[in-house]
DNA sequence: GAGTGATTTCGATGACCGTCTATCCCTGCT
DNA sequence: AGCAGGGATAGACGGTCATCGAAATCACTC
């Protein structure tokens, strides 16, 4: 994954913008990512996965919330894992999901370039993703 | 338009998230707006406008980026127009296309409230969503 | 007010997406 | 080994979307 540029520069509402404007390549590679979240379905998913207990959640736990078969839920759900958004672990009987919060971080980011910059004072405490 | 929930809490990766799971219809809402920055076509098109000179472009300064006519890049602006992202305004001959920051940080926001939560050295300086 | 350039709207077409049913794979249990 | 249940895959169908060419709208100019 590439390090993409942002879509808004800091300040973009009231100056003459110089952040240069997204390459078609990473255009590609963003528009992929969004248009995976671009489903409610998969946008339920996703915050049920991140509001469920531990961070994780079987298929079994999501089903119940929509009135969906299991393999159209199965269809998101690897819709969203090929987009990178999520993991699925097998543990005995079960699949767990879990959010690539880094990823989703990532895109939020590039949305609105972190509100506060680049404050040095600022140590974001993260990095702790097994991968 | 609606204070929606974050996607993730603050925390999602290491704690039992408590942050409610989206509601039926507020994933309609966002997933609208995120299915409108799902084509590569038109996230260039919104980071075009937002680094363009003054923060606005009219259409002229945006086909000559594609390789699409211009009713397919009408159809794109129209899209985003219609998602809320942008805003046009004709003066004279020419539509300047501008970006609704607020909006777009609104989603940001929710993708990930904040990377860094509450840092309180962190100030922002700023805090102006009138929303 | 007719001409010209900029932009949108209108239909049409081909591709893609969400959903379903039916079937298969994997794991754990008897 | 056989069976049951969680979950994924395969294939199909209907709806939506991206793109185009052509026509319509808008605003400035002569």
């Amino acid at each position: 994954m590439s390090k993409l540029l942002p879509l808004l520069s800091p300040s973009a509402t009231h100056s003459n913008a110089p952040s240069a404007p997204l390459s078609a390549e990473d255009a590609v590679d963003l528009a992929a990512a969004f248009k995976a979240l671009g489903d409610p379905v998969r946008l339920r998913l996703v915050s049920l996965i991140a509001a469920h207990e531990g961070g994780e959640a079987c298929v079994c736990d999501l089903t119940g919330a929509f009135d969906l078969t299991g393999p159209t839920i199965s269809h998101h759900l690897k819709v969203l894992r090929l987009a990178g958004l999520i993991t699925g672990e097998r543990r005995g009987t079960w699949i767990y999901y879990r959010v690539q919060t880094e990823v989703i971080g990532h895109l939020a980011e590039i949305l609105a370039p972190t509100t506060t910059p680049l404050a040095p004072t600022c140590t974001p405490e993260e990095s702790d993703l097994p991968a």
